[in-house]
DNA sequence: GATGAATGAGGGTTCATTCAT
DNA sequence: GATGAATGAACCCTCATTCAT
């Protein structure tokens, strides 16, 4: 019998390794035997765990995704309080982009180039439905704070496209000058813009 | 000198062409020969022109971003109150979204993902630099309010930030999911998340 | 020593399941890999029974071979009259062609063209052997008949090369075009043609 | 203004430089880089000419047939008197036989391989059409024979592949162990045969 | 003995760039 | 100045073979 090995757990090994050099090197530029010499295996070993280099770089990404939003329903799961969730929801996303994560949106914007561009396809498809569900979660905790009657009435849709919308953009202007752009107090500031913007204050 | 003047010219063509490929095809993608072909001259006619793919992609870039940068600086231009000028400044951006910007911005994330990865290098330079001013514009805006005390005290640079990154983060969100972004409601409901947030209501 | 058995019983098996990959594929496009699968074991195990895919080509030929010129001599042993057994032959011929020789042909044909290239070696001599002995058996027989002057002086060992020819010749537009070549009309029309060509009529 | 060539011309030059090295080295074991080698241009050159190795091998192939298309048609042209025509015909197949087509035969063998693998694709299709053209034309001149009483009454279809079948088996022998067989007497001897086999004896 | 995970040499193809005209 | 024919470095991927288990 030969060399038993856990497929699944090599998969992993060799994306994170696909990882680090798609955001060292862009994806365009990243070559094969790049990625095998990173993930310490040989060239033909990639064909064995992945189709070819596209389908590498589409399972990075998602790996990437699944792992921030398993981040993301974890932190929320422990708030209840809707406003708090909220809050929490941005949180969470702080502490995203200050993990590893900013390596993994250097590719994730790579994909999001070739997404635009392939619209209908599989790739495009994982990062819209990513984006909807995001949208989704938070459009349901914002419904649930005008329930309550703790937020103006809004569009709230748009209000979470608005959030997350910020939240990428300042994760940009970040990545590209993170010396420049304090990221801790920039989401404490939204944080403050948008409960000043949408909290009804009590008397 | 009318030579100056066609030379001037044709490279201007040839960019425009070269935009149109890059946009439908990413900028890895596309081929020198291909956007020969879209601006009807000869492959080798290119290098007449432009030093390289490179040079071409690059002075691409900044021939989008000079296009933008004159429309938001003649609108703004036209306002003179403050908070007026916040408002215009978002409504410009609004109409350059709708404008063909549509498929510059296709190709500045490319460019943004390639800036990311080359932080030092002249491409990812001249985006920080558009950044820059944008940042330095906006904040210039706020401290005006500031200053006629129409806003509640805040950090104008972060704010400046932040009202950067929502409207790059809805751009985005929209290209990818324009059927989904209602992109003027969108707009209208941050100019009034702003007001509500920042204004000092007069009694 | 039933394990030797065992060996060359399985040896025989892959052989079958090889040639029927070779047939299907192309012997220059058959993957170790495939003809493992085909014949239900592990890519390694080929190599215990074969040296290489060089040998496992090489070997389907002979077993090919050596199957048919089985049959050859033991049709030809039931026949004693040499005019009968040049018909006898054809027909052998006729029924190796109409079995599941069609499928091995398509390796010959493989086998002939790298064959051609590579005169001197092992698998061009099988092949030549094959032929040389088939020349020399029909020879024989031709010269039978001449002895007891059954048929016109004719150059035999020519003849006995025509013979072979317009059998595989025939053999080969059967291949190509099964649907306009009649294969049993076709051969009885060559016997004809040889009897009225060769054979002095008794009056 | 560009270097002026003419396209058609250099693409003749490589086809015969392809058919020389696919001769030598088989139509599998030939590189690109060794067809380029031997025109003498670079590799990428040959891909402005053909659209891939493929193409490559279809392209020579039709160009040997072509060529010997055209031996056969002037020949046949020069003879009027039916069954003279048929020995012509065979005439001319022992000529192209000692030319230069013995190299080009090796190249045939492949494709003919080829071929019957992919029945209903081109280059299939190329070679039947071919034997269906060849067949069609003895047809004819036996037909022709059979109308003025030349000849016995047979099958002309079957015959006509008969006589492809003898020719092409011969070759197929000569190739293999040209020392062997003596190709002009063996033609003169089918000739000879079919003579006997199917002429009417004048008194 | 049997296996299939691992490998890397090798080949087809692409494409930015050059340069003769 | 303009062109496109020519080029070859570079890269993705295949697959025969090895070898640890």
């Amino acid at each position: 019998m030969p060399r038993i090995v856990d497929k699944e757990e090599k998969r992993e090994r060799i994306l994170e390794a696909a990882i680090s050099v798609f955001a060292k090197k862009g994806t365009a530029n990243t070559k094969m035997a790049e990625i095998a010499e990173a993930a310490e295996i040989g060239k033909g070993t990639l064909y064995e765990y992945f189709q070819n280099k596209e389908d590498i770089l589409l399972s990075a990404f998602m790996y990437v995704l699944k792992k921030a939003e398993a981040d993301v329903s974890k932190k929320l799961a422990e708030v209840h309080e809707p406003l708090e969730k909220l809050t929490a929801y941005i949180l969470v996303w702080k502490d995203i982009m200050k993990s590893d994560f900013k390596d993994h949106v250097e590719i994730m914007l790579d994909i999001w180039a070739e997404s635009i561009r392939h619209k209908e396809e599989t790739t495009a498809a994982g990062l819209n439905r990513i984006y909807r569900e995001n949208r989704l979660l938070i459009k349901s905790i914002l419904d649930e704070c005008l329930f309550q009657e703790k937020i103006h009435p809004v569009n709230t849709g748009i209000v979470a496209s608005i959030i997350i919308g910020v939240l990428d953009g300042l994760l940009l202007q970040w990545i590209m000058q993170p010396e420049i752009i304090d990221i801790d107090e920039s989401l404490e500031e939204i944080a403050g813009l948008i409960s000043r913007g949408l909290r009804i204050r009590e008397r």
